[in-house]
DNA sequence: CATTCGTTTCGTCGTTTGACGAAATATAAT
DNA sequence: ATTATATTTCGTCAAACGACGAAACGAATG
C-alpha cells in the first residue's frame, strides 16, 4: 500500500506527468527539463526526486549532469510497470504530449552547455 | 489529460483506494462505507463525489440509500478501466485489503436501518 | 586547492486537501 | 402535510503541496 501509494502522489501532478511522457524520448538532465517547463531548477529536482521515491524513474550521474530516465520494466515492480503503462497509453498521443515532445526535440538538439548558460543555475 | 488527472487524484487518497478496494464486494451506500472507516457521513460522502467525478464508480438510488458500485468494464472509459485493474491487481490481496474485507462482511450482514441508527446522522 | 557549475536541500509563501460539524436538500414514512 | 432520515453542501481548520530563491553540496576544472 505504502509503495502504491507513492506512485498514485506521484501521479497526482500533471506536471510530473509531463516529466514521464517526456523521459520517453530517452534520459533528461535536470537543465533539459527545466528548459522544457520554463521551471525553477529546485522545483523540477523536487519532482525528479518525487518520481524517482516512487521508482518510476532512476537517475544516473555523467560528468556534470544528473541524468534520470524511466524504469526498466524488466527490472521494475509490477505496479510501476503498469503504471507507466497506462500514463503512456493513455496520454502519449494527446496533443499536450506532442508539444512537449515538439519542444523537447529542439532541446536536445542544443548542446547542454548552452542550455544550463541560459539558466544560471 | 483533465479527465486522467482527475483518475489520478482519485487516487491519490488512501482512504478513497481503500473504498474502490471495498467495492469489490458489490455496491455499498454512503453510511456502510461510513461504518467501515469510522469516518463522518460528509467526509464519505466527499470521497465518493471525487471518485464519482472521475468515472471510477456509479451512483444509483434505491429506496432511502444511495448506492454506490465501481464502474462497469463495460462502459467506462479505457483509462478507467485500467485504472481499476491496476489498483485491485496491486492491493487486491494485501492485508490492509482483507481486514476491511472482514470488517465489510460484518456490516454486510447487519440491517441497514441498524448501521444508520448507530450513526446520528 | 580554490573555483565553477549542475544539482539538491532548506525555508517561505500562497493554494489545495482532507477532516469535521452544522445546515440544507430530498425522499420515505407517518 | 408533517416528520424522519440518508445524503450532500457549506464553512472552517490544520496539514500537505507546489512554486520560488538562497544557500549548501559535490564532482569536475583550472
Amino acid at each position: 500500500m505504502r509503495d502504491f501509494m507513492a506512485i498514485t502522489k506521484a501521479l497526482s501532478d500533471p506536471n510530473r506527468v509531463r516529466i514521464l511522457l517526456a523521459l520517453r524520448q530517452g534520459e533528461l538532465c535536470v537543465c533539459q527539463i527545466t528548459e522544457l517547463f520554463n521551471f525553477a531548477p529546485s522545483t523540477v529536482s523536487k519532482h525528479l526526486s518525487i518520481l524517482h521515491h516512487a521508482h518510476l524513474i532512476t537517475s544516473q550521474k555523467s560528468e556534470r549532469w544528473v541524468y534520470y530516465r524511466l524504469a526498466e520494466k524488466k527490472l521494475a515492480p509490477v505496479a510501476v510497470r503498469e503504471a507507466l503503462d497506462w500514463v503512456h497509453k493513455s496520454l502519449g498521443k494527446t496533443d499536450e504530449a506532442a508539444a512537449d515532445a515538439k519542444k523537447l526535440k529542439r532541446i536536445l538538439r542544443t548542446d547542454l552547455a548552452v542550455i544550463c548558460a541560459g539558466q544560471k543555475c
